[in-house]
DNA sequence: GTTGGCACTCTAGTAACGAGAGTGCTAACA
DNA sequence: TGTTAGCACTCTCGTTACTAGAGTGCCAAC
């Protein structure tokens, strides 16, 4: 976490920054500006309005707070809500017994890789009452474990490629008339013995060779199509940085009243449907390997500017990442969300450290 | 279609049809309560707009038409856009340009089967610039065609249940320690020799009669564990009705003037969420084989009550069936919606008879 | 049956106003 | 020097009053 953007001179006091975290956490419950009096009362600070006030213009000043206009009470503004969450020392974990249901619910789904991710999602969705979005674990460098090819039909097959960590990938494929079943077996046969445990780039080389090669009979054929199908199934996979994108609560940040025009939604439901700037966020989050907070205007699209995002890597760096997280505005409960992410790309990485070992 | 609402007793005379259909569309066209002035002007009436007025009173009592308040103009009510759907004479149908590129978009993805239903979305939301909706094809009575057992790490399986179409189901399975890739090899040979070709029902049987039989060797028990998982794994994907819904270009339902305070959207993102209402839907719509136009209140539950609906079975009725459509405001231009759906849906089912044939 | 005329109704927009919340400043105080 | 009470000032929000405009419904005449 090493986006700070304050560019003041003055360090803050111990009390300016009480007095900030009070302002955050009264704006985060209450979603309406907090003015000194309302400070005074609720956090028990033993100075008067008026100091309050004048701490108030300095954080101002600082460029971490910020007026609606001259009468109203102050608002937090990005730079505020990053110094609080750098500020903070543990994050607030799950309840024992939340993390109890949470463990159970993907006991149910230990042997179901597809569900993983969306019941991440799920999860945090639920239990931060925001958004949670989540990714599938993306093998790196995926390795062949396997070909099938399963005829459909008359004129049809089913091509299946079984990768490493048992991911399928599978695309149709047209047979010549007269193709039998025996002929799919051999060229499977053959197919596998020269490609089976290889990368995708090495595979890429065989079939190369493969393709110069003189046909010595019609299996040859099919199987230099096969392997040709099979290679772009691949490299489709590979270019893909975000495969799928699963999100789930999407409607509890339709309720936060910050949301209440849906203008500033579309820009988010547009960012979650092109992609491109998760697919950036990926990579930051995968690469480096913490969990990372992305606050309003902090996001590349503007679009973006009055959502934050709490993002955590998880699976194993070499083979196969993802990621997990939380999508919600600005307003956000930063240390429960920060909580529950790292709990839940916690659970991930057990779920996905047993395919290893 | 046979879900007309009118109750009232005269036959509507040719005149009032056609201003009824005057003020739908330009409704539609417009977004705002249509007077009798406009009427007039813009639709070359050959009468004065007193008479045009005459004429919608008469409408209103039908409960054709609706006004907001005492000097507003006239609304349609639901009531009156399934008078003005049900007189549809021909649909009309996607501009030759667009059915070629819509095609060639298919072209793309003629051997990606996962990707068909998706298609069908995006290309159902652009088209109609309303959110498109489409779910798989899901076989009906699925027969298996052959199992697969891929060892992953040192103590777990995958699991591959090939159905008859080239479906894929896959889940995780724990190994005994010591089990050699032989003993996996032979147990799916096993498996395969006694299953291969059944239906989920006769597998269940035949499963009964292997738990029930003694454990001759170390196999078997592999065999057993193995059967009892890819049933569960079926009778799972039997349960769900709609198993997938994707939707597209919701942004563009968005965009539309009722829905700017998001509170109406939440409703129908729920019943997207939810998705029970859709498998009602997708029961009707595939059995009884026809396009289907659901508006506003008569869609059941009440979040849908601003929305319509055109939706379309595609797929072989005893073997696989799904369904695509378009999901906009009441105020939608179904004879658009409804040429874009048939055209699409039309794609879809050619797609799916290649894998029978 | 159709039409012009007209009174009536309701909305949307604008302006004026007061209450309330909250600030910023200043002078007094510890 | 930091803190505080007091107070004038500012801005929003809700209310009320008013007007222009759109559109209706009805009626008498054609």
């Amino acid at each position: 976490m090493t986006r700070g953007i304050r560019r003041s001179a003055g360090p803050l006091d111990q009390r300016a920054q009480s007095i900030l975290r009070a302002v955050i956490e009264e704006y985060i419950a209450s979603a309406a500006p907090v003015g000194s009096q309302a400070l005074v009362e609720r956090y028990q600070l033993q100075v008067s309005s008026a100091t309050v006030r004048a701490i108030l213009a300095e954080l101002e000043a600082e460029g971490l707070l910020s007026h609606p206009h001259t009468s109203a009470g102050r608002v937090p503004t990005d730079a505020g809500y990053r110094f609080y969450v750098e500020s903070l020392t543990g994050d607030v974990p799950l309840s024992p017994v939340e993390q109890l249901m949470i463990r159970h619910q993907f006991g149910q789904v230990e042997f179901a890789t597809d569900q993983w991710f969306r019941l991440a999602a799920t999860t945090l969705a639920s239990s931060t009452h925001s958004a949670g979005i989540a990714t599938p674990a993306k093998p790196r460098a995926a390795r062949i474990r396997r070909f099938e090819l399963i005829p459909i039909g008359d004129r049809m097959a089913s091509l299946i490629v079984v990768l490493n960590e048992g991911t399928l990938k599978q695309a149709l494929f047209t047979l010549d008339v007269g193709t039998r079943e025996e002929d799919l077996d051999e060229a499977v046969r053959r197919l596998n013995a020269s490609c089976a445990g290889r990368s995708a780039a090495d595979v890429a080389e065989h079939l190369r060779w493969f393709a110069q090669a003189p046909a010595d009979d019609a299996t040859f054929e099919l199987v230099r199509r096969a392997g040709d199908r099979a290679l772009r199934l691949l490299r489709e996979f590979d270019a893909a940085t975000v495969e799928q994108l699963f999100s789930d609560g999407l409607l509890n940040v339709m309720a936060a009243p910050e949301f209440a025009s849906s203008e500033k939604l579309r820009g988010v439901f547009e960012a979650l449907e092109n992609r491109t700037y998760f697919a950036e966020l990926f990579d930051a989050v995968t690469t480096d390997g913490g969990l990372r907070v992305y606050i309003g205007s902090e996001n590349r699209p503007d679009e973006m500017a009055d959502v934050s995002l709490v993002l955590a890597p998880y699976g194993r760096p070499g083979a196969a990442v993802g990621f997990v997280g939380v999508l919600g505005p600005t307003r956000l409960r930063y240390p429960q969300a920060i909580g529950t992410v790292r709990f839940v790309s916690g659970i991930m990485n057990d779920l996905v450290d047993h395919l290893y070992t």
